[in-house]
DNA sequence: CGATGCGTTGATTGGAATCAAGCATCGTGG
DNA sequence: CCACGATGCTTGATTCCAATCAACGCATCG
């Protein structure tokens, strides 16, 4: 299995085969399980290491007092832990796992040696960086704009598009993992379970897409994408960061 | 006046007399001056300088085909209009002048030349930019979950928060500007403006805060955190940045 | 076998949107 | 000077989307 990391970093920049082998040398050193559930990084903590996500799907979330709880953003294979670290600042907000994950461990010094000695991977990383900014802005119309059908499609639209770069997608019948409870869904949404289940029905009577066994089809990407008003432009991943990269030297 | 970019920076990092001049500097050299509701960058726009706000209001906003939109950010003298210039990566966003606002351009070059001059001023970019992620993603929070109340009274915390910083809160009785419409506080939201009047009258009724001519008292400031459920920290506005900074060399 | 977790469905409530109208202020031009 | 429209604030009536409350089916699992 390629190494997830370098599968999206190579969206953002050219790499060559020692660019490749540096960073999987980076996320192999050290690798961390994770139970369904189990927070990989919680609010307070300052941690000293860079996680990046290997396998599995995990969620950044916040959560009020009296147990409302928000999915800031779901966390694919080759996604960041968390940002920042390299200043070692509190985290603001917790990464939990929701399914069994695999997280690399890296040493802030590892990393910062990476880029030093390719300093080329700058601009994959800031590509990277501001790829994850879209997203959360994205999310906040959402968030306040959609109606419930509108961003429940918008979700299942971004999730097939990061998971088809990242080739998790091609299941013979073209169906998407979705490894997410209804609740867990709700808490991305910002809905309630109840709600979930209604609007998946719905979508599934306007004949969009059919969910069963945890795996997504989308019937029909184009409906899709125009109940949402999904525009893949903001996730940066048809490669022309790459090109971009290639024609500025 | 001084330069809101250096109090802000100021904050974040230690920065000796020729620091804040060199940044009073970079951001004396172009200013340009837009008129109430003209764009400063524009959705697609692929800007070739850097647009740092000096004076006066600014959004960060999406919108929808339909109409609908959505304020992301509210943007405050010292704030960067555009992230990720430096890539020349199209915008996924536009920001729009509230009212009448001076904005510096910075040229690429002349910013980079200055980070290269001054390396330690990187930490001080990168917590700004830290503090500007963890507000967004607060701000997700409240969109996803918090009710009208709350939503309305975390803004105002935080805006607090940050006009205080700037010294921008100072006005005799200790009101804050707020030189919104209730139709733009609506979008911030992500509700009607309709709705937020009926809100406003709520906090007002509950002793929370008084507006009146574009100015915002508030009244009960602990009370207002309680209801928004509102922790500065996120911010990184304590200074503790800079202390962490000086601590670390 | 009961326990638990997850999905499904119905009935009801409630919060915010929508529709609609009225009123102030203000700048502008006849 | 007043008429006028434009803009923004306020309020009421109504509608509607999603939350809440509640129950049940159905797996899996120890």
């Amino acid at each position: 299995m390629t190494n997830p990391l370098v599968t999206k970093l190579k969206l953002f920049a050219r790499l060559s085969g020692s660019d490749k082998a540096a960073l999987a040398a980076l996320t192999d050193a050290h690798v961390r399980r994770y139970r369904p559930g189990v927070d990989i990084v919680r609010e307070g903590d300052v941690s000293r290491v860079v996680h990046v996500l290997l396998s599995g799907w995990a969620g950044r979330y916040k959560h009020l007092n009296d147990g409302r709880r928000q999915t800031l953003a779901v966390l694919l294979p080759g996604d960041f832990c968390d940002h920042g670290v390299l200043v070692g600042c509190p985290m603001d907000h917790s990464v939990g796992a929701f399914r069994e994950v695999t997280v690399a461990e890296v040493e802030p010094a590892a990393f910062e040696g990476l880029i030093g000695a390719r300093p080329h991977l700058v601009r994959a990383f800031r590509w990277e960086a501001l790829s994850a900014a879209a997203m959360q802005r994205e999310w906040a119309l959402s968030l306040g704009r959609r109606s419930a059908i509108e961003r429940l499609a918008h979700v299942f639209c971004e999730l097939a598009c990061r998971l088809r770069v990242l080739g998790s997608a091609t299941t013979a019948d073209g169906a998407l993992p979705l490894p997410l409870t209804q609740e867990e869904l709700a808490d991305v949404i910002g809905m309630t379970s109840v709600h979930i289940n209604r609007t998946l029905k719905q979508l599934h009577a306007d004949g969009l897409i059919a969910l069963r066994d945890r795996r997504l089809s989308i019937l029909d990407e184009d409906g899709l994408r125009r109940v949402a008003q999904f525009d893949p432009s903001y996730l940066h991943l048809g490669g022309e960061a790459a090109r971009l990269d290639a024609r500025m030297g």
